[in-house]
DNA sequence: AATGAATGAGACTTCATTCAT
DNA sequence: CATGAATGAAGTCTCATTCAT
């Protein structure tokens, strides 16, 4: 039962998959307007035609590949442990985790990050959106994060929650961005300990102030 | 020392100029690509012959619209009081300058902050290249100041200078591109504010973090 | 004169007719070009390659719908009482039994005017040889019957029958042309009433032949 | 005075006119779709893309080839004398004349006749409706010679003068299609002087109108 | 016999760049 | 110096036809 996959439904599947994929690693190698169906398609290794029995347009794979990327994106951002941290050292935790989880998701594909960060928004006036979008999106989870963290009491009474949000998701995406040119490891570790430093010391409340050295 | 500039040569600087700024119009608001040399053309009132006569082609226009802006962006970064902030609230008050002037020049042409910020880097390899590189030279500038502030003491001595310089710049660029979608006044400084307290907060020692409520 | 005629054998010819109808109500509607192989299947039902199954080539059944069409067409007008009119009242009678004939077939299938008269010729230069190939037969059909007239002493002797012949179908054609565009019976019944009319006084009669020799 | 027409402008219109004449050439030859723009291009030795600066799309030179056409046949039609025929006679020269004149149009360029009469109503619904629209413009015309002739006396008076319109343009269709295919002038001489025999018979003459009524 | 995924040639169109005037 | 018509390469997409299942 519930396998209307046959053999061939399934071959599709993966050719459409592989399609996709490959047009990411085109998208972030060469841009997204350099990159031409014929590429993808000698990449595949399908003729110029079957790239229309999956895809309608050029445009159209274009926003599949954002809508797949940030789908993964958001998955790998939202699928963290359900409890919320109770405390300051539970957020760092936690912290630490989205953050590695993200520099797993670019440094896997460093192409994902290209396409996100330098050539997705400039494809289109609608695809622009749907990236300041995702940043949108990104910075609400952010505020539920943080809103928590005032509710537990280890984020500051008067933090602006929304605003902070956005400061924090900036410094991740500089993060991000900083990792596009230099993949060295530890340049990247340096960084993101220091964001999350940054985050405790200039987040939290008076209070929790004495346990801010950051291991990790 | 002379004055070389006869009346024609001041009229090409002229001309020169209004084409660069419409290029940059027109790469704001519509995008590099879906800009055509005609476009250009038509909206500075010239044939598309003359163009050619100013910039040897489109991507050279494109280079030069960059590096116009970014010399922009770092005159308007450096061109402070030249006497680096012995306080922490001297600090405070460059900071809220640097970001004021930021706002100035990205509110004053959106179009300006579209095409850095979303279209640049996505024109090719060489141009992400610059703009990666101008980032990278604005936390140099950023880390100075920051290596000073460490230096007079009021950020704490074992800050990562260069990390943190990469995180501050990171909050600036989430707030340049929060502008982008929503340019009301009232949001962009609820972010401004938040990210300065979040820098104080953040990056200051133990000892000088009793007056740190930020009025403006 | 055996029963060769299997169920499966009957079972293609009826695809086959189908198929063929559903490709005339295509080109009718759409126009042969604008009209895909996968139009007419998903219509139909089948698989795109059973198409081939059955035809050829595009232009296979495009030849097929043509000739079939025309062949009911040459039925209906053939398949008339074979004895020839005998007066010139039997003629009308009959002109009207071949008009209504024709109208029939083409306000019973709108879209089969549209394939003949607009669409079938434009196919191909063999298409449109067949076209006024069937024309001319058409007008090698009117000239026997306008022949019997002169012999039967109805029409005029000096009548040359083989143009006027073309210039009756032309009329006929002028009233399926007009029938495409507005289908009301009641301006096609005016228009049909005429044709006969002028053929009746253009084609018949003694008393006003003397002026008919034309200079010009 | 008034020679806005320089030497490049009028060069341009030349070019414009020979693109056009070609485009008639080829797609009376060869049909709207089998014809490309290349082959355009080529056969008046210019680039694709030079194409492109003198008509929007393909579509956009059938529709102005049609007009054209239309246009010269329109003229061909009303530029008569304007003093309208008085006597049967005079009418039988003016149809003669007329006749003359669309001959001409068609026999200097058999493309044209082609073009028209065969390819036009395929290339597109709205094609189809302009040249539906042409025949309608000229039954419309046609109606007027013949008004006038009922208002002369030398038509019958109870003459359907609309329908007898269509009639008698369905004859002149009709030899305009038969040159198509026999450009011999004899037979097209012959079939004209007998339309215009049916027609001087068949809408002409007091003598034999009293059996005229038709019951179906 | 039927399927429908795959093919690939070819169509139209755009646009950065050149060059004769 | 300015013009703008001309170029032609390259890109996206369609669709009749084939073939492995």
């Amino acid at each position: 039962m519930a396998q209307p996959l046959s053999r061939v439904e399934r071959r599709k599947q993966e050719t459409r998959r592989e399609i996709l994929d490959t047009a990411l690693a085109c998208f972030g190698e060469r841009g997204y307007h350099a990159t031409g169906i014929s590429d993808i398609a000698k990449r595949v290794g399908i003729a110029q035609g079957t790239f229309y029995l999956y895809f309608q347009s050029k445009h159209d794979i274009a926003e599949q590949v954002l809508d797949d990327l940030m789908a993964r994106l958001s998955a790998a951002l939202t699928e963290l442990p359900p409890e919320a941290p109770a405390t300051l050292s539970d957020y760092r935790a936690q912290a630490g985790r989205i953050t590695d989880t993200l520099t797993r998701v670019f440094s896997d594909d460093p192409r994902a990050a290209r396409f996100l960060l330098l050539q997705a928004a400039a494809i289109d006036d609608e695809m622009a959106e749907r990236v300041l979008g995702f940043y949108d999106s990104a910075a609400a989870l952010q505020s539920s994060y943080l809103q928590h963290g005032v509710d537990a009491g280890y984020f500051r009474a008067d933090l602006d929650v929304e605003a902070a949000a956005r400061a924090v998701n900036g410094m991740l995406l500089a993060a991000a961005m900083y990792q596009l040119r230099d993949p060295a490891p530890d340049a990247f570790e340096r960084l993101t300990r220091t964001v999350r430093e940054i985050i405790y010391h200039g987040l939290a409340g008076e209070t929790s102030r004495h346990d801010a050295r950051d291991g990790a």
